[in-house]
DNA sequence: GGGTCTAATTGGAATAATTCTAGACAAGGG
DNA sequence: CCCTTGTCTAGAATTATTCCAATTAGACCC
């Protein structure tokens, strides 16, 4: 086995999935996977746009679309749809469903329980092939329970 | 018990329903409930818009979605949001999830099973109230499954 | 290192779905 | 019958996203 200096020997890098997809680590991507990574609180295209052009100014917003596509595309990244809100991104790549407050906005991640499959609680007809799932739930927080609780 | 005349006793009728928050049953807002009840596809707007405007051409797409809305507020009705897709509306009430075909874009409803809580396969923290949730599936339906196997 | 080929980025225009707005209309209570 | 309020309508406005054509940047080969 090749040594991988300091570096998760887990996952393969984003890099190495990039280029496995055939594409290229641009710096664009890289600050927007860097931005998505830095503050995993589901932002929306918008929001990353904001947050990268902090360190490169020049950046589009039409390249912000790009780059959250190409790295959906490699699964480097998910696309979160709650409601008919704007998408919004989460580098979180193991299985969760996600939580949207509706007092403040948040987004949390509900991650799976082991050995649980959601598919399983629904009457699925024969032959029916499954190869993705979305599950979001909505309700109050947490934090936001505790303040209206006072 | 009060007796119910030639009607399903499990269930308030729509008007009923209507008339509980309120509000009026308007022709526009029968012939817009008709309409997902006669074909229970899951159609967008704009589908619903095009089959109440054949016995009521006067309508506009404002009210269409006006009526929605107003049938969803009332839980007459529910939304349903795959992926940035256009929402498309259902009239089950009954707890389920969707299936959305990549091959020929049908919706199927998923009925979920008896006791079956979709909750209960996530990590939930303490203190979390739910309201509401929405599971979609994504795949390959029955029948185009047979089909491609061919 | 220069030339070439293709992929990626950019700004702006275009699109799609939905919401807003203001005025007309209609129903029901007094 | 009048008034109030809820509803409907057409069209404008908004929002999120995608498309487009032109430039720029990488990677590969020599």
């Amino acid at each position: 086995m090749k040594p991988r200096a300091t570096q998760n020997p887990a996952s393969p890098s984003a890099e190495e999935t990039i280029h496995g997809a055939g594409l290229r680590m641009t710096d664009q991507r890289r600050a927007v996977y860097d931005a998505l990574m830095a503050e995993r609180d589901h932002p929306t295209a918008v929001d990353v746009f904001t947050r990268v052009r902090e360190t490169m100014p020049g950046i589009s917003l039409a390249t912000v679309y790009n780059c959250l596509e190409t790295l959906t595309g490699c699964g480097l990244v998910k696309t979160v749809n709650l409601d008919r809100g704007p998408a919004r991104f989460c580098p979180n790549l193991s299985e969760h469903a996600h939580f949207h407050c509706e007092q403040c906005g948040t987004v949390l991640d509900l991650p799976l329980r082991a050995r649980r499959h959601v598919a399983d609680a629904f009457d699925l007809p024969e032959q029916l092939a499954i190869t993705g799932q979305e599950v979001a739930f909505r309700g109050v927080c947490p934090k936001c329970a505790t303040k209206l609780s006072k």
